[in-house]
DNA sequence: TCCTTATGTACAA
DNA sequence: TGTACCTAAGGAC
């Protein structure tokens, strides 16, 4: 499931199992035949993500044939060994070579586009901690003068793309930052140590594919706690730890809707 | 078997 | 601010 870390380790295996030789592309489930039926027998030549966002590139550089891929909340790509099994009837998209295959269920977005269509795209995301064009000045820009709170700003992805709702929980409590206060209220010394740390996170996110913000001395084995790992597969400090127990100072973390999400943070720990 | 929930976003009112 | 969209897992019965 999907933050800016799953996409970009999508985008590195896409590439790995297919980048170079034809595939096969297929829409068992058909909401995606035409985009199948184009690029069938094609070459993937790239894998490309900013933020949440996913672009595999067929046929030549220059005049790129792009599927622009979106996971939503509920999409889910699985790659297995060929030969690939029957797909399901929730099989969005499917590409197979004589190696692998890969199945795409569920995403919001599984659309062909164009050279220009990507950039509008890129152009209206914000830096992303994971892409080396990333510009941490132009999102503390839009940080600095918003009355809007921190929480609100680390999830909107034009001012910083590929945060979602487990690091925007997790930044915030390692930085001891209260979600609720607001971005002009961040000092620059505070954004440019939570976006080192997110580039840190993150690209240990890509590595491992999934999320664990735990420092080392806060480990559960450090801590003298049971060894543990949290429902979602990574280890966390409060996210969707509501009303147990942080591990720092024991107080009770706390959790609230905000912009319709759930907000997790330690009042104890997270106090300006 | 039904109900809830989820690491997301867009659009309507 | 609310609702719609897409899927699957887990828990309550």
């Amino acid at each position: 499931m999907p933050e800016g870390h799953t996409i970009h380790r999508l985008a590195q295996d896409y590439a790995a199992a297919f980048a170079g030789a034809p595939a096969r592309v297929t829409s068992p489930q058909g909401k995606c035949s035409d985009t199948a039926a184009l690029l069938d027998g094609t070459v993937l030549h790239t894998a490309d993500a900013h933020g949440k966002h996913l672009f595999l590139g067929f046929r030549d550089p220059g005049h790129t044939d792009w599927i622009h891929i979106h996971l939503g909340l509920f999409g889910k790509v699985t790659f297995g060994p060929a030969p690939a099994p029957p797909p399901t009837d929730t099989v969005r998209l499917r590409l197979a070579n004589g190696t692998t295959y890969v199945d795409l269920r569920g995403p919001t977005t599984c659309a062909l586009i164009t050279d220009a269509e990507k950039a509008a795209i890129h152009a209206r995301l914000g830096p992303d901690p994971l892409r080396a064009d990333a510009d941490p000045a132009a999102a503390y820009r839009r940080v600095s003068r918003s009355r809007t709170t921190i929480a609100a700003l680390l999830m909107d992805q034009k001012v910083i793309a590929g945060v979602g709702n487990v690091y925007r929980a997790e930044v915030l409590f390692r930085h001891g930052i209260d979600p609720y206060r607001a971005g002009r209220d961040i000092t620059p010394a505070e954004w440019d140590a939570v976006w080192a740390d997110l580039v840190a996170l993150m690209r240990e996110g890509v590595r491992n594919n999934r999320i664990d913000t735990v420092r080392p001395e806060h480990a559960p084995e450090a801590m003298g706690r049971p060894p543990r790992v949290d429902d979602h597969g990574g280890e966390v400090y409060v996210y969707r730890r509501a009303t147990r127990p942080c591990h720092i100072c024991g107080g009770e973390i706390r959790t609230a809707g905000l912009a319709a999400r759930n907000l997790f943070w330690c009042p104890g720990c997270q106090r300006t």
